[in-house]
DNA sequence: TGGAATTTGATATTTTTTTCTCTATTTTTG
DNA sequence: CAAAAATAGAGAAAAAAATATCAAATTCCA
């Protein structure tokens, strides 16, 4: 069975978030269909995402939304809890502590770190927020699964560097610039104009072509 | 020649941001190596990518500098000015308008508007904050090319149709919803916990391997 | 100067991802 | 109860993306 497949694990947090959704709704079930409806693309790729869990659904009928649930987590490794540290406290580090469905993933963001005294010992969506200097006393016995870096571009190679030495393997790095690291980290950058780029290239084309044709991808 | 190539284009802005970080330093070459080995991938994606553009390097010493950024920027339709409005300053909102690469991907965010109080009227980012009442009093006339949301999912449907309203057809949404929105609409739409979820996915392979294999993509 | 090394780029191959086709099952409807 | 509609799922095919191979050009270095 095939295990790392990029777009389906991808796909899998908005199945799981419409899916949350639709249990709190009150739905038992769901067909591929419907996910498919919501998230615009076709039904056989549902399918295909969801047959990757090992889960088997009823014909005619769909999945069972709980079960559902379970096996997507399970997938993505978030039955159980993932330790995590945040370090940036500015406006992109403040906007994923307040990223609701985090909890529901499983990730658990134990400690803040930041280098600003404006903002070292208050709390920011209630959390306290530690001084960057601080960092390795804090981390070195019981490193987080997870560091997430949000600061700027010119700290993040440190911060990175600091990090890895108490530890920590596997790096979400929010800083725009592309971290060295030791074989053996694993580092999932997100580059936040790949978004922009895309949509760019769609309203290039639409110009271009100034007139009907349908650009619709990814 | 291919023009929609996904991860391509997602690339597309690293490169970038690389070689205008080179051109600051005064290089004026660059070879496929030198920016797959920043990016960690391999040269030959790099080649692959770059040849899309329809640059032609040179053998042995690779492509001039400033050629190619200006063959990316025009692949990307950076070359010129993309108007844009931010609906929602919040934290997330704060942070995208202090991400410098914007301007020089051609990105002009003309407006940011809020609905709240002790926001409207002050600025953030050294931009004014509109009351997001006067969003279609403001837009009607020359509706921005592309609308970045901002704002909480439960608000984010409503504000997409007014934005189309008032003619809105590119639409980035970093609200955890998916939005529905008439054929010719398109969205680009953000999913923050994607990256988690490869991320998580590579944590529980090596914990479930309990060794050295070595699991690297994406 | 001549060989070694580096690099692009063309072409081919492989791998990954998406899409298609078709069957079996189940529920709903007439 | 029979027909119709909706759905999962297996297997095949197609499309997209990544990777490999190798020739040609160029530069570097001994």
């Amino acid at each position: 069975m095939k295990v790392l497949n990029s777009p389906t694990i991808r796909r899998m947090p908005t199945y799981l978030h419409k899916l949350q959704k639709m249990r709190l709704e009150g739905k038992s079930h769901v067909s591929s269909t419907e996910l498919a409806d919501y998230m615009n693309i076709e039904p056989i790729v549902v399918r295909k995402d969801i047959a990757l869990t090992g889960i088997t659904g009823q014909r005619r009928v769909g999945y069972e939304v709980n079960e559902l649930i379970r096996y997507i987590k399970q997938y993505l490794g978030w039955e159980q809890v993932i330790s995590a540290t945040l370090i940036g406290a500015g406006a992109l580090g403040t906007a994923l502590l307040g990223y609701d469905d985090f909890n529901s993933y499983g990730l658990n963001i134990e400690s803040v770190f930041d280098r600003d005294p404006m903002k070292i010992g208050h709390e920011i969506r209630g959390r306290e927020v530690y001084d960057i200097d601080t960092l390795e006393s804090r981390l070195q016995f019981s490193p987080p699964q997870i560091a997430i870096i949000c600061v700027g571009p010119s700290a993040a190679q440190q911060v990175a560097d600091r990090l890895i030495s108490v530890g920590v393997r596997y790096i979400w790095n929010f800083a725009n610039v592309s971290l060295k690291t030791p074989p053996g980290v694993i580092v999932q950058r997100e580059v936040i104009a790949g978004g922009f780029a895309l949509l760019s290239v769609k309203l290039k084309n639409s110009l271009a072509g100034n007139g009907m044709e349908e650009v619709q991808e990814e």
